[in-house]
DNA sequence: TGTATTATCGTAACCCTAGG
DNA sequence: CCTAGGGTTACGATAATACA
């Protein structure tokens, strides 16, 4: 969060975009931060990440270019996947072949075996599963994993409270080709991440998994009415975070 | 806040009819 | 005659609200 109000940071980047070098300087100041909230999920690649931080900027400042209002979302839901491609694709054109070549071979391996663990045990396989399956160290099976759906994460707590991933972005590779889809995602995810814990048990288990109330209610020990009164609140706070 | 009640929604069950 | 499909109804489950 930076000091400067959000309403202001709107004014900012409308003058940025309109070719304001001074405005444009510091908007980007301000959203420094992003670019290395970014960098932090990538820092176990062994990249430094003051470079991968050169790279984040460029992504930033491409995103302050392409960034459109009519979006109707918030400024950094934008910018983070694109600062993400930036950074992919730099990471991804300067691989030595070999090793994307055997990361490729793993991830196609735990493709499979995910696949046939899945159809066996009807679930999600744990890391743990799949490592004995394939019979790879389970920290290469988390290389890999990553490798397949790398990722923003912003809210890395409500995927590990029920395990099973709630869906994966991916396609991030290219920020020329913004599907509006994707661009609500990425919304929808940012916006998980700022409840707190109960309001996203609630959100998770009613849209993700799909509970009635009353199911809910069991879980979380509290009851239905509850429920359905925290439901409503949620849903407009998250309204209000996505169109702020 | 919780209980009791009401409103809403999906769907199973039934009937009817047109077309094979 | 059979049957696919369309329309109607009734019912149960779920969510929202009224009230204490």
């Amino acid at each position: 969060m930076t000091l400067k109000s959000s309403a202001g940071q709107l004014q900012l980047l409308k003058k940025a975009k309109e070719g304001d070098e001074e405005a444009k300087n510091e908007f980007v100041a301000l959203n420094l931060g992003l670019v290395w909230s970014v960098v932090k999920k990538f820092s176990n690649r062994g990249y430094e990440p003051e470079e991968l931080f050169q790279i984040g900027s460029v992504g930033l400042l491409k995103a302050i270019d392409k960034f459109d209002f009519t979006y109707n979302v918030k400024f950094s839901t934008y910018a983070i996947p694109m600062i993400i491609g930036e950074i992919k694709r730099f990471i991804r054109d300067n691989s030595p072949v070999k090793m994307a070549r055997s990361l490729r071979d793993l991830t196609i391996k735990i493709q499979s075996a995910k696949e046939k663990l899945l159809y066996e045990l009807n679930r999600e396989p744990t890391i743990i599963e799949l490592s004995e399956e394939i019979g790879v160290p389970p920290e290469e099976i988390v290389m890999g994993l990553e490798a397949i759906q790398p990722i923003v994460s912003l809210n890395d707590v409500a995927y590990q409270e029920d395990g099973a991933p709630i869906y994966y972005i991916d396609k991030l590779d290219d920020g020329e080709q913004l599907h509006s889809q994707w661009i609500e995602k990425i919304a929808v995810k940012e916006a998980l991440s700022r409840l707190d814990k109960l309001e996203r048990q609630i959100i998770i288990l009613r849209y993700f998994k799909e509970k009635s109330q009353t199911e809910v209610a069991k879980v979380l020990g509290i009851t239905q009415v509850q429920v359905s009164r925290l439901e409503k609140k949620i849903l407009t706070k998250i309204k209000n975070m996505l169109t702020q």
